[in-house]
DNA sequence: AAGGTTCCCAACCGCGTAGTG
DNA sequence: TCACTACGCGGTTGGGAACCT
């Protein structure tokens, strides 16, 4: 019974590899294929276990390995992977040619985690951190309850809501509380809204539409979207989405994801005149990717036969929103860093007018 | 220059699961 | 069906590099 020790036992080596151990197993599997790992080590003469063995030879070894800093397109690939797959690394290294699960889990753990962090994202799903979108929905809802008590019509000062003064200290303090342990805040925010139906609905509209997200992202990026991006092109977006459905057949959020995009073309699938594209259908992917006979169902239950990533990808009534039109941008970053800036502008949500993110981040 | 801190990434660990007898 | 092996995956860690004070 148990597990068989890997490498504690026997005196295998642990640790960093040498150029000569590189070298003995570069040398024998290029001449004999890897074939069980178990056995490797001891056929090519290495006192390391077949794990350790396995895991420098894909990780490191491997002839078709890409080495260097990842493009913007691999970093948009990655961002819009993750979305749909989640912490699934070996599938997201699976649609990035010469890229490891290891390497892109560690970039990601190291890099764009943090940036999403940044820009007001949360990298676990994708939708806007909740402790700002809270607070601008306080502001909000401030602007109704200050207009009817101080009797002042909204934005008649020319700046905005009115904001009254229990808002503000309670904007102030979460605010406050979000610099000094961002973690923490939106932990409790998310506790908080499980036990307030409202603004549940509001957490859980959003993460059904990470997948909305992750369009808007692709498409609100011009110079990476499908014409430029080598990784991610509509049909691999969509066998991604059907691939996780089929993994997950529970998964409602995703499932109820698929008919949200309506949404992009302004929340009813009625007003979808645009989508006439034939090209590429929900009846297009092969059961036998989708595995999924509600996937389909659910897309022709909402008359859309013709629907088409394309139609989504390309309208340009989302991708042209000025910076500082209402509704706003809301994580648009500052010019300071091309990369921060270039991600940013994939990553756009609506927030109402008369919030200063900017000031904010 | 030196010590401390943070960042980054290669490698490890343990679990889940497919395959096999 | 069960016991076991082997492999692959995702999370975590350790140590060197880079940066800061």
């Amino acid at each position: 019974m148990g597990r068989t020790p890997c490498c504690d036992k026997n005196g295998l080596k642990k640790g960093p590899w040498t150029v000569e151990e590189d070298q003995k197993l570069l040398d024998y599997i290029q001449k004999h294929g890897h074939g069980r790992w178990r056995t490797l080590p001891k056929n090519a003469g290495l006192k390391r276990c077949g794990k350790s063995c396995r895991l420098r030879w894909t990780n490191y070894l491997r002839p078709d390995i890409k080495r260097g800093r990842f493009s913007f397109e691999e970093e948009e690939a990655i961002i819009q992977l993750h979305g749909i797959l989640g912490n699934k690394w070996s599938a997201i290294a699976a649609r990035l040619p010469g890229r490891t699960d290891n390497e892109i889990k560690n970039y990601w753990n190291t890099r764009i985690r943090k940036k999403l962090l940044r820009m007001g994202i949360d990298p676990v799903t994708h939708a806007p951190r909740i402790d700002l979108l809270e607070l601008a929905s306080l502001l909000g809802s401030s602007l109704y309850n200050s207009s009817s008590q101080l009797n002042v019509p909204a934005g008649s000062l020319g700046m905005g809501p009115m904001v009254n003064a229990d808002v503000l200290t309670l904007a102030t303090a979460l605010l406050s509380s979000h610099y000094e342990n961002p973690e923490l805040q939106l932990q409790n925010l998310q506790e908080n809204q499980l036990r307030n139906p409202q603004v549940q609905n509001q957490f859980e509209s959003f993460q059904g539409n990470n997948l909305q997200s992750s369009i808007q992202e692709v498409q609100a990026c011009p110079t990476s979207s499908a014409t430029s991006t080598p990784f991610l092109n509509e049909t691999q977006l969509m066998q991604a989405i059907a691939e996780h459905l089929f993994q997950n057949p529970t998964d409602f959020a995703y499932q109820n994801s698929l008919p949200n995009l309506w949404q992009v073309h302004g929340g009813h699938p009625s007003t979808a005149a645009s989508f006439t594209n034939p090209t590429l259908s929900f009846d297009s992917i092969p059961s036998s990717i989708t595995g999924h006979q509600t996937l389909k169902s659910n897309a022709v239950s909402n008359n859309t036969q013709n629907f088409s990533f394309d139609s989504v990808l390309s309208t340009p009534s989302y991708t042209s929103t000025p910076l500082n039109s209402s509704p706003m941008n809301y994580a648009k970053g500052s010019t300071e860093d091309e990369r921060d800036s270039y991600c940013s502008d994939f990553l756009m949500f609506d927030i109402p007018s008369g919030l200063d993110v900017n000031a904010i981040m």
